[in-house]
RNA sequence: GCCGGAGUGGCGAAAUUGGUAUACGCACCAGACUCAAAAUCUGGCGUUCGCAAGGACAUGUCGGUUCGAGUCCGACCUCCGGCACCA
């Protein structure tokens, strides 16, 4: 064992150590509480990058911290390895998407490796290979048995970069989630996935995550989920059997509509100008609508003016009998409820603006409950109304000039009118989401295939479960011309009919690759499993995760497809609850300065401000890697880099090791003494501060804050450089305190940094390891507690004083204490003390006038 | 525009139920060691007045509650993030 600290040494002989006595494998017969510790699975794209280093770190304190609590910790790593990044570089550079993609995963798995990550590499998996992605294709056929998988044609988002469509989720904001291109809309035939069945239960058992999931990320899952209550009303059409039927949260507002607005693609718009003059017109105008937001794609400018047309066209309004026009206009969404809406202007900003525009008539129907009135007595003219308002109003209030309605409260008309639609026939209450289901279809290569087959005379047949996986053909031709390159592999497209044994053909696209990573975690518990995605008993043992660790990009994509498919697993019976996580922790950015600017960004290629974690490894040891990041900021802020920062980690770590190696002999010469014969102030307290650190940095695991645990390390250390005895003439009740200091510090360290954490637990006279011999440190609550108090004097809340006490003094004797300080006394002169608080074992604070 | 989150030293950040604001680290300054530098060690380090003892002022701004506010309440300002015609 070496004096001095070379990490380079001690990282590759602990590595192997562990490799060697498979350290971290876990099984499913133990007796011990199980512990699920998960971080979300990287793409392979070939190198490690400071997010991956901090969200490894991260999961890997947690790891360690229950695996010497006891736990049988289950810590597996895996490789979302489908997906566009290796297609582009067969694209580019003609290599085999396989051959990179295997190449880049052994390249860093020894990234991970050499940072000491404590895996189990034995659960290892890949979803690139048929072994893994036979089971999605599974659950694509599950699906598809119980109608949850369907294709349908429709505008879908089109990445114009990568040249394949892209799901909602992965278009958030009108941009390609991976390349940031604006999308386009295309109409195509694709699969999609129903998640839309699952849309209340997505709202729904966010109650059961709520306190464990940061709000942000459930208030975006609420958000993109989008329920909104509301009801369906019918408006006949006068002159014709047609109705259109439009979705309104404000029913109470219906005696204000003065126009029913529809979509430019409202499929009723064809019918409705059968025999109109206008019809040209309209359809000129929806025709330029659809153009400019094919244009646009989903983002939509500011200051874009709303534009409609009237299509002459009169509907009835089935609660107060009026006519009102139908228009086109290009603010109602095709997308969403029903892609008409009734115009309220006098009570919708939209609609407020629309009919300022053309002159529609707004008309007041709701008024603000005026202080200490509970109705109105009679309805005020329109004209009033009308002159008066400059802006919508919005709010809640009492319904005007609504019939019989009139003198309602708004809260109440919603569910009444909503009933009174129902029962003549003309509507009813209804809820609406904005989630879309999943489209799953990629023009991709590098995906697992659809497993369905097309026949001449058998139509759309599944393949049967006996013949998966349906397998990617070796290679295929890339042309990246926006078609999937399986379309041109002959051998791949031309099979058999499972039906009739026919000549048919595949269907050539692939999946998704959020597919692969919706159940991987399941697939950890069981992964070679041949019969089965997993065996539901054995993933019974682990799931669901306690602790998911990851960046918050995924809040509205990975993160709600898991959910979702959870809940379809269950649906199955392969799961027995709603939620597959138990907490999730989203960690912030690693970010670092722009070369000759003052800004910090996310670290980036293109940028030039990455850093390499192999070189930063070679630099400063992956354990004083590992200790700063995690110790630089709160696991959820932003991280920034700093070189000076990580020295100030090295620093620790080796002040730490020459003080176990420089108390080490003396140590282990007297490993007999157990007792405290004479403890001195100082043992005392060094042993305090001991108990008191164990006990913070034991909760603060709970929580993973993880910065303070190293602060209160730092300090705990700090205390035992302040242990003035030489080794060699130390009192037995020294040697005592130091070795229980020392040896929970070294415990207390192995989260953070477990190579040199095992070699000084070996210094400590402990041969057999940290798993083995270590358990991590209980505090002694007394121990813990000061047996002298300092407690501030205060005067007018103004600290003045300190006074000493025990910890059992009482009250009056605090206050009497107090007052009888001389600093106090002089304070007090010439003033009359109105009250003195007195908080026991806290402060003591004197009113004076 | 709407919705979230956050504003504390030069910097990253600490601070149980309201109870000693600035722990821990970085940077910086001084000293020791050295021919010198680096490394290491020791000490200092919110602002300000003071020789000192000590005082005044400080947690984005303004106000409030309280014996006492970084923490609670109200209004506002700024920054970051998300969503954006969702009827």
């Amino acid at each position: 064992m070496d004096e001095k600290y070379f990490p380079e040494k001690i990282e590759t002989k602990w590595q192997q150590h562990w490799q060697q006595t498979k350290a971290f494998e876990v099984t499913e017969d133990d007796p011990r509480p199980k512990f699920y510790c998960l971080e979300m699975l990287p793409y392979p794209s070939g190198f490690l990058h400071m997010g991956h280093v901090r969200n490894y770190s991260i999961g890997d304190a947690l790891a360690w911290y229950k695996r010497l609590q006891g736990f049988n910790v289950l810590h597996p790593i895996g490789w979302d390895s489908f997906g566009q990044p290796a297609e582009q570089a067969a694209i580019k550079r003609g290599v085999n998407p396989r051959d990179w993609t295997e190449e880049n995963i052994v390249h860093m798995r020894g990234q991970m490796q050499r940072l000491g990550i404590s895996y189990d590499w034995s659960r290892e998996i890949a979803a690139h290979r048929p072994d893994y992605y036979k089971w999605d294709q599974w659950f694509f056929l599950k699906m598809y048995e119980r109608g949850l998988a369907y294709k349908k044609k429709s505008p879908v988002n089109w990445c114009p970069n990568e040249k394949t469509v892209l799901s909602n989720e992965q278009s958030s904001g009108g941009v390609c989630w991976r390349c940031g291109a604006e999308v386009e809309k295309r109409d195509l035939e694709q699969w999609f996935v129903r998640i839309t069945d699952y849309a209340e239960q997505l709202v729904e058992d966010i109650k059961q995550i709520e306190s464990s999931w940061p709000e942000k990320v459930l208030k975006r899952q609420r958000d993109w989920v989008g329920r909104s209550e509301g009801a369906f009303v019918d408006f006949a059409l006068k002159d014709s059997d047609q109705k259109i039927r439009v979705f309104t949260t404000r029913i109470d507002t219906i005696f204000g509509a003065t126009a029913i607005v529809l979509a430019a693609e409202h499929p009723l718009i064809n019918e409705l100008l059968e025999d109109s003059p206008l019809k040209n017109q309209v359809l000129t105008f929806a025709e330029k609508v659809k153009a400019d937001k094919a244009a646009r794609g989903r983002t939509v400018d500011e200051d874009e003016q709303k534009e409609g047309i009237n299509t002459g066209v009169l509907a009835i309004n089935p609660f107060s009998g009026e006519s009102i026009p139908v228009w086109v206009a290009n603010y109602v969404l095709i997308e969403y409820g029903t892609g008409a809406v009734m115009s309220v202007p006098a009570h919708d900003e939209r609609d407020f603006e629309f009919a300022q525009k053309y002159s529609l008539p707004i008309r007041r129907v709701i008024e603000r409950i005026s202080h200490g009135q509970e109705s109105i007595a009679h309805d005020a003219t329109s004209e009033d109304q009308s002159i008066a308002m400059q802006h919508a109003f919005t709010e809640y209030g009492i319904l005007v000039n609504s019939g019989n309605w009139s003198g309602k409260l708004s809260e109440a008309a919603i569910i009444e009118m909503a009933k009174q639609a129902e029962a003549n026939g003309f509507g009813q209450a209804a809820i609406t989401y904005r989630i879309r289901d999943w489209g799953v279809s990629r023009q991709r290569f590098w995906g697992a295939p659809v497993p369905i087959v097309y026949c001449e005379t058998c139509g759309m047949v599944p393949v049967p479960e006996k013949d998966l996986p349906v397998e990617l053909p070796e290679r295929a031709e890339f042309t990246g011309s926006g078609e999937s390159p399986l379309a041109g592999v002959a051998d791949f497209v031309n099979t058999t009919c499972p039906n009739c044994g026919a000549a048919a053909r595949r269907d050539t696209d692939t999946m998704d690759t959020f597919v692969d990573s919706s159940w991987y975690f399941f697939r950890y518990c069981d992964p070679r499993n041949e019969s089965a995605a997993f065996d539901p008993e054995i993933a019974k043992q682990w799931t669901p995760v306690d602790q998911y660790i990851g960046g918050d990009s995924h809040a509205v994509m990975h993160l709600i497809y898991t959910r979702f498919w959870t809940k379809f697993m269950r649906d199955l019976g392969l799961v027995s609850f709603d939620e597959p996580v138990k907490k999730l922790l989203t960690q912030g950015m690693v970010t670092n300065r722009v070369q000759g600017t003052d800004e910090w960004k996310a670290m980036s290629k293109s940028l030039g401000n990455g850093v390499d974690p192999d070189e930063m490894i070679a630099a400063f040891g992956a354990d004083a890697a590992r200790l700063f990041v995690l110790f630089a900021a709160p696991v959820e802020n932003e991280l920034r880099w700093s070189e000076t920062g990580i020295e100030g980690a090295v620093r620790f770590l080796r002040r730490v090791y020459t003080m176990v190696w420089r108390w080490n002999e003396r140590l282990a010469n007297s490993s007999t003494v157990n007792a405290v014969p004479e403890p001195s102030a100082g043992t005392r307290a060094l042993r305090r501060k001991t108990h008191q650190t164990i006990a913070k940095v034991t909760s603060d695991f709970e929580d993973l804050h993880l910065n303070t645990i190293v602060a209160a390390l730092m300090e705990l250390f700090n205390e035992v450089s302040a242990v003035e005895a030489e080794p060699a003439s130390a009192t037995d009740a020294e040697v005592f305190a130091v070795r229980e200091a020392l040896e929970a510090l070294v415990l207390m360290l192995a989260p953070f940094s477990p190579h040199a954490a095992e070699e000084m637990w070996q210094h400590l006279g402990h041969p057999g390891g940290l798993l083995d011999s270590g358990r991590w440190p209980q505090a002694d609550p007394e121990l813990a507690q000061r047996e002298e108090l300092e407690i501030p004097v205060q005067v007018n809340g103004k600290l003045r004083s300190r006074v000493l006490a025990l910890p059992e003094v009482t009250e009056e004797e605090l206050r009497q204490a107090a007052l009888s300080d001389e600093k106090i006394r002089a304070f007090i002169e010439g003033h009359e003390v109105v009250k003195v608080i007195v908080v026991p074992q806290r402060l003591v604070n004197v009113v004076i006038r």
